[in-house]
DNA sequence: AATGAATGAGGGTTCATTCAT
DNA sequence: CATGAATGAACCCTCATTCAT
């Protein structure tokens, strides 16, 4: 049992009820994480919270849905990283975009376990409706908020670019290097993976992000 | 039943042994794209290659085994096309480097169904080494080449970037791009995938794909 | 909620022991005749009686406990009505016969919710002794009584037919119709298979029961 | 395990895909007849057919299928003996009227193990429209042959009696009967139930029933 | 080589019961 | 007294695998 399991064993039999769905939701993340999506059951998760089977369907109505609001936590979890990345980095598109994209390479949200709970997820989104909306309904959010500022760049520094295509595009580089590092740690590591986006930055506009 | 099933069962009777197995693993494709690998059963893959229930057992030794051979055909199958896209584009680095970032949009291969597959596989790979054994194994290869070419425009336009970066952020925006393809169809189409990438190439390459 | 729990509610603070357990088995009552005995849970009791789940266990030991004091309490509410009407009937074993013969088919008794109650305990008697014994010794009580009563009759006139006979054919008939009243309402009303058994007692003691 | 099951348990791998269910139907019977049908889980009656837990659902789809086609089961042979004693009856409505009585209180028939059957099934028919429709059906069409040979009677006889209310209070009368057998078998046997409704047919039809 | 009935371990889920509050 | 979150045994059902044919 991990360290987080044992600490969870130290529980009252009054926690808030949403307290106790974070528990669980945070227990099936690390089971995604260590065994797959396919290999985690209802007695694992209950286990690695510290907890007995029948909790999961008393919190949650199925396994199922206890899925979704693990997704949903994922999802959700990130995108407070990234508005907190975007509102912190002052008012330039450029540093803007520069933050949004270190997030993705952040230590603390780009490691191995996560990434594997995310392409768990999208692993079953084609047969998943639910998942595939809030996976969508994600990306859609973030394409719009990166196209905006891509169009403030482009706007500044008169680039022949299409505002659209390089945020699209930035978006699908920055997701595509996940899979590399959750398929091959040993060729690339976090820092190298946002050096690669960075270049791609560069490569496009140039005079906002010159080269160190 | 499907009409690949139907015509699956027209030849049963004098398929050779390797041609059963490919006449399984086919079914086990379309399970995969149809349903999902989490809802893909023996069963299931039998009755979509018009066989019976225990004949999966019979050519390969379990389920495992019969996935890892799926996905060692999807493997190959896409890197044939690869190589062959490769070799028939003349010799120009330039000419290459877009027939095989022509290869990841085709018709024939982008599509929500086989994306769905790659994605199955992917889900899982953290879980199963062999899985993201295959997958690494062919993500190398393809950075190497790509890298190569990468490297020979570089030298051919004497531009200021890493052949190593430049190929690694092509592929992962193709995987990524996949991705979008796959969460959200309605908002971007194969061909617009392909104009992203073509619009990164451009922006890094730019004497070597004006744009048009 | 149904009404009956709404004002259960209500009463719920200030009820004393036997009065919280007689809500319990109300509660019962209306949830077997609602979904069945198989479907009646703990849980489904206490929210009809507007309670919380682990009071049935403090007011009785366990789920069976509460059935038994259920079935007892059906059975002897009926025996009230049945002993009110035989001695509300005048002094004439004939008037007594027509009295409790009417108590089956009252407007007040006879419904198919609560048929539903009685079918469902003799439909677990065999496997559950002590419903048998429980419903076994109000057969006999009534078929005592009844055979009394057409015992009278037979004497004053003078008819060739046994007493025991006649009672045990007419209580088991008016539990084979309620079975009808059960299985085919739409064949049969209260009214018709009192009409029913009245026919039974013209045929076998024409002089006292005249036709109208 | 009983007699029967240890019977089966001399099985072979290709029993018809009927027999199978025959016998799994039959191991239904006997454990509601044992445990009754709420105790009844598909484990104890795969056990008492000698085979594995998951054959049930191989043969039928769900448990409450199971179930349905037992009772159907029943309701079809409890028919059989019903059509065959009409048939071998003679011409005469009375004759027919005897004989059909008669099963009702048959050796073979009128066991405490089959009563239980049937008053489970009735018991849950209130919940359960399949099993009341079922048994609906079953008691129409007897109700409408028994009417019709009470009509014959009564025709004959020119007995001032309703054909209607003859036949059905026959019917309930030996359904009434069965309940009596059921809860107090000390206290009657068959054959006393038997010449329990042969007395109300004597004193409704006394020319055609004479007493003995 | 091929079938498909049979197996049984293990999945998700329910629910009577317990117990800290 | 009363609550309701927590428990865990036992339910029904699925499915990879076996095996007699």
């Amino acid at each position: 049992m991990s360290q987080a399991a044992t600490k969870a064993k130290v529980k009252s039999r009054t926690a808030s009820k949403q307290a106790r769905k974070t528990q669980l939701i945070k227990a099936t993340i690390r089971s995604i994480a260590k065994h797959g999506l396919s290999v985690t059951t209802m007695a694992i998760v209950a286990k690695e919270a510290g907890l007995s089977q029948g909790i999961i369907n008393l919190h949650f109505q199925s396994k199922e849905k206890l899925l979704e609001e693990t997704l949903r936590f994922v999802v959700d979890e990130y995108r407070n990283a990234w508005y907190k990345a975007l509102e912190s980095s002052g008012s330039s598109a450029a540093n803007k975009l520069l933050a949004v994209t270190g997030v993705y390479f952040d230590k603390r949200i780009c490691q191995r376990n996560k990434l594997a709970v995310w392409f768990a997820f999208w692993g079953e989104s084609r047969s998943r409706p639910t998942y595939r909306k809030i996976c969508a309904e994600r990306d859609r959010e973030y394409k719009h908020v990166l196209a905006g500022l891509c169009g403030e760049i482009i706007a500044e520094g008169k680039y022949d670019a299409c505002a659209d295509f390089a945020a699209f595009g930035l978006l699908a580089m920055c997701e595509g290097l996940w899979l590399d590092l959750l398929l091959t740690p040993v060729d690339m590591t976090a820092g190298q993976a946002e050096a690669v986006s960075l270049a791609y930055l560069r490569g496009i506009f140039p005079g906002h992000f010159p080269a160190n």
